[in-house]
DNA sequence: TTCCTGACGATGA
DNA sequence: ATCATCGCCAGGA
């Protein structure tokens, strides 16, 4: 029997998922995992956004579950993240996203579409 | 192989 | 509200 831990890759599950957050809502990093089905993994989602290609997905979408975006304070990307969520019409408080406002509520539709893997 | 570092998050002081 | 701590763990050094 190999001891091997076979390394699972989740990232397309992750990402199949991003692409169905609606426009003028965010998740968080957590949610995305819970609902991927990797609960208390939040930084493997971080990880995914940061490391796959992303360019043709909602990656703005994604907050931290405080509201606040995630990139460094001042970087470039945290600038292009701010721009494009004010550009979809969230309102920020201060630096951050009222989450309880636009959290992504996923409906049904959208749950049973994580279930054919 | 060990050590360190994060696009995180819950909790407690 | 702010801050430190701890859990989590895939990669890089």
């Amino acid at each position: 029997m190999p001891h091997n831990g076979s390394k699972v890759d989740h990232s397309h599950k992750v990402l199949t998922l991003l692409a169905l957050v609606p426009p003028g809502q965010v998740v968080s990093y957590g949610q995305l995992a819970d609902l991927a089905g990797l609960p208390g993994r939040a930084r493997l989602i971080g990880r995914i956004l940061r490391t796959r290609d992303t360019s043709m997905l909602p990656w703005h979408r994604v907050v931290a579950a405080n509201g606040r975006i995630s990139l460094s304070r001042g970087s470039d990307g945290w600038h292009e993240q701010r721009q494009r969520l004010l550009t979809e019409g969230i309102l920020l408080k201060g630096d951050r996203v009222p989450m309880e406002q636009y959290r992504w509520r996923p409906d049904l539709a959208a749950i049973l579409m994580l279930m054919d893997q």
